[in-house]
DNA sequence: TTACGCAGTTACTAAAAGGTAACTACTTTA
DNA sequence: TAAAGTAGTTACCTTTTAGTAACTGCGTAA
């Protein structure tokens, strides 16, 4: 009977669809290899907190990776995997779509 | 120096990045119009008041159409508008990719 | 007559999530 | 010697959110 479900859409989506997740995402993925700090000051209003739980949860789920060198300071980097790299296209489309909705003159 | 923020991408994922919310829209792209019983079964688990949240929600922000009807009992419809099929895509693109990842077993 | 279905709404409660601020360790600056 | 900066982490508290259950009004089915 259950003709139109996607357990597998809705197990992605409980994965990426919490605040600030989704704008991480692209923000890596347009920005490439990132730092903490580079991340917090580009996903403006984050807290470090969350930031952390947010990029603790993508590597737990094979999304990111985490790269630690402890020099000091520390340097910690963020990285899109490749599966990760599968959500650029979608992500676009999203970012595409709501300049050409809202407008882009924050844009670039 | 913000080169790579995107306002109306933060503005359009704030709309639709809560929970259940891309589901339920995802289940009207697959299934044209339903009715507020059919898409509660469909999407499964969530409950009556938070359906209700979302697609006011949506309705709000132009993403879906509301129909009612006053006939008894009462039919109301619900329907992606022109804007939202734009979002027909990327949330396919998605699925695909999910069912790819975790397996499609589940689906269709 | 009583129960059920539709499409919600409301009140109540429980759980999760978010922000703030303080803290880590170490180096550089004053 | 002490303060400040880096890159986060942690504890605490408040706010938000979600779920449950009961209720609406009307008609049909049992």
């Amino acid at each position: 009977m259950k003709d139109s479900e996607c357990a597998p859409l809705e197990k992605l989506l409980n994965q990426i669809s919490g605040q600030w997740t989704m704008y991480i995402l692209w923000t890596l993925d347009t920005n490439g290899v990132m730092r903490f700090g580079e991340l917090r000051r580009k996903v403006d209003g984050i807290s470090p907190k969350v930031l952390t739980q947010r990029l603790r949860m993508l590597e737990e789920n094979g999304i990111i990776y985490r790269y630690y060198e402890s020099t000091i300071p520390p340097q910690v980097s963020y990285e899109l995997t490749e599966r990760g790299k599968e959500l650029s296209k979608p992500l676009y489309d999203l970012c595409e779509l709501a300049s050409r909705w809202y407008g882009d003159e924050t844009k670039m």
